[in-house]
DNA sequence: ACCTTCTGGCTC
DNA sequence: AGCCAGAAGGTT
């Protein structure tokens, strides 16, 4: 027999291999096995049968590492999907597809030759120190506790006297199966056993039932591993793993704990529910502004899935920072969903992944990964705030988990729901062009109107003295919001305390020693930190390129505003939230709680405070400087300043009595991103962006393909990424595209290696795939220099 | 002559 | 990707 298995080869999808007679009966596709590929062993994924072998002399299969299958059918072919669509292997995905607790380990161990007869070595005492290497790590030679010398160790290996064997430490979830005593029936002579002695009566009980679970037994006698072991020695017993007894909690609705929904969203559900219940596959666009209540309609239809006896995948950017969001299902569904966040250690992660794969839950709730959900029978899958660029994975496998999602809905047949008060411009194309349907919300659901906004520009206002940043008017309202007892968000999208440091005499900025970027000065922790790359150091003595010894600090941060504002108002209570101010277990909870208790009255912060969270008492939200976004050379950097300044702003006017204010602060009043989403009118905002999308020909009108092309050495990269133009250039296919570059990536150095780039437009993407594939496998045209590494992105969200 | 890096080739 | 082998280039 022959079985096609994806193994950790670039761009491979699967390699066939032989199964030897006694795995036989045991392999079955989606188990995991043990291969040996080239000259070592490797995990890969029984993902197919082979009725010929194309190549001859195949290897043999040395181990099963599962008792089931880890991959449906199902997800074997959503898995296959990504890897062509996002051009990875295979193995690649699969491997990400399940949980890091899952993995066995496996440990390289020395097997000697010195048992069998054949041994040439005539001196007795060579060969017990050669058995005695038998079983040992291979980390075991060369150690300090190896008494054997370094010469011997290579002549015996030469001689072909041990070699090395990969064995399988842990094979799965101790969670997932239990172990089982069995009598053993093919023995002749059953050895006297002492009459009521422990052994006798684990045999005489093994008669009347057969088998009995091990943790029984070792609960009933004390002390008992010896004698089990014992009787296994004997052959008269032997221990199985089977899979746990699995006892499915009911269905579990709580139909009284749903909102009564008001007629704009009921008209949404009834649509959602249509499709539903039909059982087609039909993607539904929810776009409801802030506070429209998006989520009662996805409680709606998940209840209404699982009337239809079906599972529903719930996706959430960044679900540990939105935990309230999570509470509101575990409301109304109680012990059926499993909740897969960030949160979660490798084995808890992995026991919720088996409890959903042995069906023990029928709702998932999860960030990006949570797409892998090993759920069956998917009839609903809600992604969340679909714009939030969270569900692009930012490294291989590359891909995006709204995209797949859509992919995954129309293999099942299932109902998507993608959710957002701010589209993205590629999902809100695909309304227009009716891919994906409609449904609008277009109010809040407490009918209490969106806030005021208001721009300060910040080439006309005054400024307040000593804070060149802050306009006086923005001071002013600050000073009201405070004495009318209400709370203020204060948003800048850079923590840390100054952005940089710029050298007093030559005026360049101290850079990071392994990046091509600007150090973030962090007054707290008096250090300097890269952003990129995490690296810190302390305070320079002198400028690198000049050596001059003083520095001045350019820009600003979280801890620069917290700073200044405290100065401003002494009497204020503050509180900072930024990726640093969390980092702390809980942190994030606690400072939930502060802020709802009113127990602040001004949070500086960045991104965390835009995402989710139903304030209570904001009575005012400013936007530091909305320029810091727009700013970045990049063809979404105007649909990421929109949705930025929509989403803060959102934060203001919660408030039960009254209207929010919102101000924001920048250097271009007119531009259109900043100017749509003050007057809170996405329409405006798409409709003008589009004709900028056609125009320079981005997506949605192109797909792009983003080639990164990386060495330790300058040089190398260049000429690698220029011989990849050229014969990206010069290809015979009937590729229709667009070729932009090499360029230097936008940051050239990150972590000691040097980066370029090329990025390829085109309308038809699985043509440019299939011809890109042919050029980097073909090792005979595509030769990368050195230690040059290229990784494909395909659908980059940031083309920095 | 020997011993480290570097680089190319290959994995069912 | 990861690993080996032969090449290249330098050391004693």
């Amino acid at each position: 027999m022959i079985v096609k298995i994806a193994v950790g080869v670039p761009l491979i999808e699967s390699y066939d291999y032989l199964v030897p007679e006694v795995f036989q009966n045991r392999i079955t596709t989606g188990i995991r096995v043990l291969v040996p590929l080239g000259n070592r062993d490797v995990i890969g994924v029984v993902v197919g049968h082979s009725r010929i072998a194309v190549v001859d002399n195949l290897r043999e299969i040395l181990d099963i590492v599962d008792y089931r299958p880890v991959f449906s059918q199902r997800m074997l072919g959503f898995t296959h999907w990504i890897s062509r669509y996002y051009f990875c292997g295979w193995a690649e995905v699969l491997e990400s597809a399940i949980p890091r607790g899952l993995k066995p380990r496996l440990k390289r161990v020395i097997v000697t030759a010195a048992n069998s007869d054949q041994l040439q070595l005539p001196d007795q005492e060579e060969k017990a120190l050669l058995s005695s290497l038998e079983g040992k790590p291979h980390t075991f030679l060369g150690s300090k506790s190896c008494k054997i010398s370094a010469e011997k160790v290579s002549k015996w290996r030469k001689n072909g006297l041990f070699g090395f064997k990969t064995v399988l430490e842990r094979k799965t979830l101790p969670e997932a199966f239990e172990e089982w005593l069995t009598l053993n029936t093919d023995h002749e002579t059953s050895p006297k056993l002492r009459k009521g002695s422990k052994a006798d009566l684990i045999i005489t009980a093994l008669n009347k039932r057969s088998k009995i679970r091990l943790k029984e037994i070792k609960k009933d006698f004390s002390n008992i591993t010896p004698v089990i072991k014992k009787l296994i020695r004997q052959n008269l017993v032997s221990i199985s793993q089977e899979p746990v007894q699995i006892t499915t909690p009911a269905p579990n609705i709580r139909a009284d704990s749903f909102k009564k929904l008001y007629p704009e969203q009921l008209s949404a559900f009834q649509q959602i529910q249509q499709t539903i219940q039909t059982g087609i596959f039909q993607t539904h666009f929810l776009f409801g502004v802030t506070g429209s209540g998006k989520t009662e309609v996805y409680l709606h239809a998940v209840k209404e899935t699982l009337q239809q006896g079906k599972s529903a995948l719930i996706l959430i950017p960044e679900i540990s920072l939105t935990p309230q969001a999570v509470e509101r299902f575990q409301e109304r569904f109680g012990g059926r969903i499993a909740v897969l966040h960030s949160g979660l250690s490798d084995r808890e992660r992995a026991i919720e992944w088996w409890k959903i794969d042995t069906g023990q839950c029928d709702i998932v709730i999860g960030a990006r990964s949570a797409i892998f959900a090993p759920l069956e029978n998917i009839g609903l899958i809600v992604v969340d705030e679909e714009h939030d660029s969270s569900y692009k994975q930012q490294e291989t496998p590359f891909y995006n988990a709204r995209d797949a999602a859509v992919k995954l809905g129309s293999d099942m047949k299932a109902t998507v729901i993608l959710g957002s008060a701010t589209p993205s411009i590629e999902s809100f194309f695909n309304t227009k062009n009716g891919k994906y349907k409609l449904l609008e919300l277009t109010r809040r659901a407490n009918l209490k109107p969106l806030p005021t906004t208001r721009i300060i520009s910040l080439k006309d206002e005054k400024r307040q003295k000593g804070v060149f940043y802050l306009s006086k008017v923005l001071v002013e309202s600050l000073k009201n919001t405070l004495l009318a007892g209400k709370q203020t968000l204060v948003f800048l999208n850079r923590r840390g305390f100054a952005s940089y440091l710029s050298c007093k005499s030559c005026e360049l900025p101290y850079l990071c020693h392994n990046c091509s970027i600007a150090m973030t000065w962090h007054k707290t922790k008096k250090l300097l930190i890269c952003h990129h790359c995490g690296s810190s150091q302390s305070y320079p003595r002198n400028c690198d390129s000049c050596g001059h010894p003083s520095f001045r600090m350019e820009g600003i941060g979280t801890q620069r505003v917290e700073q200044d504002l405290a100065r401003l108002f002494p009497e204020g209570r503050f509180l900072r939230m930024d990726r640093d101010s969390i980092q702390k277990k809980g942190a994030l909870e606690k400072n939930i709680e502060l802020i709802n208790n009113h127990a602040v009255d001004f949070v500086v912060g960045t991104q965390l405070i835009s995402k989710g969270h139903d304030f209570k008492h904001i009575g005012l939200v400013c936007i530091v400087l909305a320029d810091m976004s727009l700013n970045i050379p990049d063809f979404r950097s105007s649909e990421r300043s929109f949705q930025l300044i929509s989403q803060v702003s959102g934060r203001a006017g919660r408030d039960e009595q009254g209207e929010g204010v919102t101000l924001i602060q920048t250097y271009n009043p007119g531009h259109f991103a900043v100017r749509t989403a003050v007057e809170n009118d996405y329409q405006a905002f798409f409709n003008e962006e589009i004709v900028l999308r056609e125009a320079l020909n981005n997506p949605p009108y192109t797909r792009l393909i983003l080639l990164k092309i990386s060495s330790s050495r300058p040089e190398q990269a260049r000429k690698t990424a220029a011989d990849l133009a050229g014969m990206i250039n010069k290809n015979e296919s009937d590729a229709d595209f667009q070729l932009m570059g090499p360029i230097e990536a936008p940051i050239f150095k990150v972590n000691n290696r040097y980066y370029w780039q090329l990025l390829i437009k085109t309308a038809k993407p699985a043509v440019v795939k299939s011809m890109l594939k042919g050029i980097v496998t073909d090792r005979q045209r595509f030769k990368p220099v050195g230690a040059t590494r290229l990784s494909v992105d395909v659908d980059p969200y940031m083309l920095l």
